[in-house]
Formats: structure tokens, sequence, C-alpha cells
DNA sequence: CGGTTGACAGCCT
DNA sequence: AAGGCTGCCAACC
């Protein structure tokens, strides 16, 4: 295999197939690219992403339903996902309602 | 090539 | 139930 044996390409794609008003968790794309305990590292590849990227990253929350995020971006990850129709309550998103597993 | 880093998750108090 | 501590593992330096 020559496309998929990267776990940065990996999760490339598997964040990339997230639909539109849906987030998933950091652990749940770990697992899906493999990696079952690599969760923090799916937060490392998204920390550089390439500029002009049109990847949803913002799609990407902790087990919480929460934004890890903090200062500006933590404010644009929640602006990119309200304008998805996405609902924070508590601060929270309800994952059993957005939540996506693949 | 070995040590450090950190967009997390689980387990333990 | 909520917060703190520890393990994990790919990317970086």
């Amino acid at each position: 295999m020559s496309e998929i044996d990267n776990f940065r390409q990996r999760v490339f794609h598997i964040i990339a197939a997230i639909p539109l008003g849906q987030v998933t968790t950091y652990g749940a794309v770990a697992r899906m690219a493999g990696s079952p305990r690599a969760a923090r590292q799916v937060g490392g590849v998204l920390k550089k992403l390439p500029p002009g990227s049109t990847l949803p990253w913002h799609r990407v929350v902790n087990r919480h339903g929460e934004i890890s995020l903090q200062g500006e971006d933590f404010k644009r990850q929640r602006q990119a996902l309200l304008a998805e129709g996405i609902i924070f309550a508590q601060g929270k998103i309800d994952l059993l309602k957005y939540g996506w597993q693949g």
C-alpha cells in the first residue's frame, strides 16, 4: 500500500469524510486510522495542517464534545461549527446527536 | 538516532 | 460527579 501507509495521510482522509453538520472525536479518528491509542497524535497532525487546506478540521472535538483549542483558534472553530448548524449546550456538543462514527 | 512534545483519553482519587 | 495524574505514540528537533 502506498497511499494510506502514513498515519498523517490516513487522518486526512478520515477527517475529509466527516459529513457536514456532524463531528467526531480525536479518539474516534485515531481508531479509524488504525491506532486506537494515538488520539493525541491526531491533534498533533491537525496542528501542522498546511496553510490553505480545505480539510474540515473543525469537525474534530474531544470526547466531551468540547473544543480543545484556545484563544482565537477556539473562536474560529466554534464559529465554523455554528455555521454548519451545530448547537452548543453548556459549551458542549451533543455527541449522541451530532457524533459521527464513520 | 534518542529525547522532547502535546488539537487526547482513561483510570484513579 | 468533577478534577487530577498517567500512559500513549507519531512528529519534531
